[in-house]
DNA sequence: AATAAAATTTAGATTAATCTAAAAATATAA
DNA sequence: TTATATTTTTAGATTAATCTAAATTTTATT
């Protein structure tokens, strides 16, 4: 079995390396957990020696297919509890990221199952972030923010990049929520402030709100 | 904040002075949570520091007001997720004990009230084991055990003593689960065996299974 | 290519929880 | 009530995870 201490390491390298990277850093991953590359280090090797990652000093780590199993059981355990959590608890989707840090350590393959089931297997959590089925199969859809968009397009949100509690209230209170239809009205050259319709009400949005909205095209 | 094992060393502490005893003994303890005696009389102390128990080198321990609300609302976790596992995800009762251990530690108010309300504000969990409201108040059942009983007498199966796997699986095989109706026929005087009535089948059950079977007579 | 800057690793400490073995206190029994 | 047994505590180590400070390696820059 592996330590809480140790999941969370490997769900940080899994998250690290979505973007496509070969080898994540030993400061990425300090960032990421907040902590110090040294005691990342001493941790890495500890993981090595487990064979969950592949380690060459100064090179960065990789995960192995173990690791990456356990990885993604973990963010499969973690969106299970956010779902269970909004839909039958009643929380706030900007509420529900810290319990889920907790639950979702509490890897049994029962539980899990069983949960999934009891919640009529989801396909996303309340944040549009994809469920792993119970076999680690992950549908990844595409990146395509509100950012991207041009004047007179339409979208409908299905997710964020950023699950601060701040953005996510901010977000809810202009009602941009998973499911709301955005027209571009308009977009300032100069920073990329967009204005737009969220349920035939005028927003003015920042760059760096609109650019962590993921939405699909309409 | 406590940790998980400051957590264990409470619940153990209080579970151990509900047969009215004063001065919890370090065997005692170590004991339950299967540690080393030296091991207990340190953590006692860092509990002591804290104010959960106060404590007299080799007299024993007892929680303090403090200690036993945190106590409490543990046990008041664990309790209402095995209610959760059962009612909602299908498990049996032999089967929720080691999953409430590590659930009943994610001790946020709010979780443990919206998940009390969901499940209908229930009294008891599934071995029968009273489950404390939001004030901490308990409701203790006096413990009439089905070995108390005398020829003739019928009684409802209402909790278990022991909650071991072994113990409610044989239990649920005799169909002496919570609510079952029991009458006494006979019982060998030489060690207690019991030969009792259970849904119209006579079933034989030692003393060893009788006294841990907890009863109200009809 | 040499040097400066940044990233990473090592060395050595610290803290929480545990252990073994030995010492001290308490309880029990002849 | 003295000796013996039992319980409890202390002393000193160990393991996991972390840290700071120093050393090393890699990368970037002149």
């Amino acid at each position: 079995m592996n330590s809480f201490t140790e999941e969370n390491y490997l769900k940080a390298i899994y998250k690290l390396s979505l973007n496509g990277v070969q080898g994540v850093s030993t400061n990425a991953i300090a960032d990421k957990l907040a902590t110090k590359p040294s005691s990342v280090t001493d941790m890495i090797k500890k993981l090595a020696d487990k064979k969950l990652v592949s380690y060459q000093k100064y090179q960065g780590v990789n995960l192995t297919k173990k690791g990456s199993d356990v990885a993604v059981s973990i963010i499969r355990n973690h969106r299970l509890w956010e779902v269970f959590l909004v839909e039958k608890l009643n929380f706030k989707w900007d509420e529900v990221h810290d319990l889920a840090e907790e639950l979702e350590h509490i890897n049994t393959h029962k539980l899990t199952e069983r949960l999934d089931e009891f919640l009529g297997f989801p396909k996303f959590d309340p944040h549009g972030d994809p469920i792993p089925d119970k076999d680690g199969n992950i549908i990844q859809h595409k990146d395509v923010t509100l950012s991207d968009l041009i004047r007179g397009e339409k979208a409908v949100v299905v997710g964020v990049k950023e699950h601060s509690k701040s953005y996510l209230n901010y977000l809810e209170q202009l009602q941009l929520v998973l499911g709301a239809e955005v027209e571009v009205k308009d977009i300032v050259e100069f920073d990329a402030t967009m204005q737009i319709l969220v349920n035939n009400k005028q927003v003015i949005i920042s760059n760096q709100a609109s650019k962590n909205l993921i939405v699909k095209k309409i």
